[in-house]
DNA sequence: CTGAAAGCGCTAACAA
DNA sequence: TTGTTAGCGCTTTCAG
């Protein structure tokens, strides 16, 4: 009917991708020829596979990597879900993440949570919907829940945790030694003569942040230090946070003299307080953040804080997935990698000066 | 053949993900039904679409994006490119777009090309591969080329620009008024006494550098200023940029008064080695930055500097694309929408005190 | 209101 | 060495 032939006429006028079906048409051979030369398959000839590679050229052919997922069951990409994208250390380590996928030919469909539960649910519902063989993920602050990080492991689908990760899901995780990290920080401080030392904690329901706390107690005893737990609270670890708690801190009775705060942006916060009321760091009051965020170089004074090893922490998850792909069935053994924190000592904690 | 069987029953014990057959089959109805009561056909009894709703869930039926997306040639995803992604500037412009995107039910793949051609090109490759809509982009420092652009329209995807972008293609773009801004730099630093202003520029052959440079020469002609050319220096914007530019500027025979740089990293940069050199910002060199980076109201001085609205760029980019797909044919009148920049002034800049 | 059938672009048995 | 065929999961006419 004239119908059927005006839709094909439209078709191909409106048609601006090239398939290979168009190459199979303009070199008389059929598409699974094609596909094959394009793939480089041994049993193609070295002519034809040339003829296919002019063509595609010409025709500025451009693979449909979504029929080729659907039909191979296998869609090279990987996703990465992280609270937020403007940080220096998730940022890091999603742009050595991808270095090593790309070189293995999986893309990355990068998408924040804001830090938000359901925003995080959002994300791994598209992510599994554009059918992606893996899922790298740090946490969301606010999720407590992890039937969806259950459901991505349901549906066969690799999944590996870094920095923020549960132990509960049986998954391979790669971070730094939180509990250690808070010893390396208590130690300083206490050598600095420290002894009423605060805590501005992350929530509790967080490993890391739990591990953090526990640490901060373990090494106070350790110390043969006080234990106050008016001085340990817990929060968002945002810039206002840090602000609002430090305050909070200020009105005690006693105040610390000191501050370990479990992020740097908590930790800029308290800084800002500390500057408004005149009080002098790390003279009167030390000041400690965690992850070595840029600006804690750059304030004045600077701030001591804790190196969390993004360019390894992303490398080693990205191999620790393709591990993982690479034996879909072999039943390897869990991963939970740990890594070394670092004191980088700066001038918010140094009392003595040396 | 027994091969089938087993073949079968293989299939059976592997698959983990569900589809709209399994459903199907569950309700003794056909795919077809079952697609048309998820998505809400009108020609569907109400009984049907809530059993099929059931099943899906009780199922844990996850749609397969891919495979619609091939039937429908049309993904619902939408490539971003950013130079980028740890800049307040680039991840506030993305969060926005985020935002306006997901409630029009697209979903965002974001790459970075970290400032790199090649990298760039390999992201619209991967970008055209999985069939994305569209693609939002600001060029990466090294562009110069165009055809992959070009390519992409080509291709009938759509294209909207934000920042970076260039006139020659003819594609909506969304950004601030470069040459406007300059003028409001020079104008402020025209008040504070200064006369020998040095520019710290990027790359001429990008738009908004070039646009920077021409509003800063005349302005400078406009305030009966003089320009000297050995104080205008290129350079990638980074903070050792920043630094070698600085340095460089302070051996010239007569030193500049006021600096002012295309980007915060590069004004920090400066910043740093004017700290080193102990010679007093503002009162011997003013200094002016670009993008207001959260660091430059952290750092001391605090640094003065343009507000880029990245949250409108976001949005207003997201909505040019929407209205692009809407009318794919439509010929609407290409938007060029350029946004009121806004000079932010703080301590870096401030000579006379009020 | 539901079913049958074709097809999006690509790949992989199997056949020739 | 190449062609034939079927199918990945979903949508969409067109029939019933």
């Amino acid at each position: 009917m004239f119908n059927r032939l005006n839709k094909y006429i439209k078709k191909l006028e409106i048609k601006k991708k090239s398939t290979i079906k168009d190459i199979a048409i303009a070199l008389g051979l059929t598409p699974s020829a094609v596909s094959k030369a394009l793939s480089n398959h041994p049993r193609i000839s070295d002519k034809t596979k040339e003829a296919v590679k002019k063509m595609a050229l010409t025709l500025d052919y451009q693979p449909n990597t979504l029929s080729s997922a659907l039909r191979k069951g296998k869609s090279n990409l990987v996703g990465v879900i992280i609270p937020r994208v403007n940080s220096n250390f998730f940022s890091s380590v999603v742009e050595n993440m991808e270095e090593v996928l790309n070189a293995h030919g999986y893309n990355i469909v990068m998408t924040q949570s804001n830090e938000l539960y359901d925003k995080e649910c959002k994300s791994i519902d598209s992510l599994l919907g554009i059918q992606v063989d893996g899922i790298i993920a740090s946490m969301a602050n606010e999720t407590t829940c992890l039937d969806y990080y259950n459901k991505i492991k349901s549906k066969g689908v690799q999944l590996v945790l870094f920095d923020r990760g549960e132990d509960e899901l049986d998954v391979d995780y790669i971070g730094i030694d939180d509990y250690k990290s808070s010893h390396l920080i208590i130690d300083h401080l206490h050598l600095q003569n420290c002894k009423k030392i605060a805590h501005i904690a992350g929530f509790n329901h967080i490993r890391i942040y739990k591990d953090r706390v526990q640490g901060y107690r373990d090494a106070l005893e350790k110390c043969g230090l006080p234990i106050y737990e008016e001085m340990i609270i817990e929060s968002n670890l945002r810039i206002e946070d840090g602000r609002r708690i430090m305050k909070e801190l200020l009105k005690l009775p006693e105040r610390p003299d000191a501050v370990y705060a479990a992020g740097d942006y908590a930790a800029l916060g308290a800084l800002q307080v500390l500057k408004e009321e005149n009080i002098k760091v790390p003279e009167e009051i030390a000041l400690i953040g965690f992850s070595n965020e840029p600006f804690t170089s750059l304030s004045s004074p600077t701030i001591t804080t804790i190196n969390q090893q993004s360019a390894q922490i992303g490398k080693l998850a990205a191999e620790a997935f393709l591990e993982r792909v690479k034996n879909p069935k072999g039943r390897i053994h869990l991963k939970k990698i740990i890594l070394e924190p670092e004191l980088i000592i700066r001038e918010s904690s140094q009392k003595n000066d040396l």
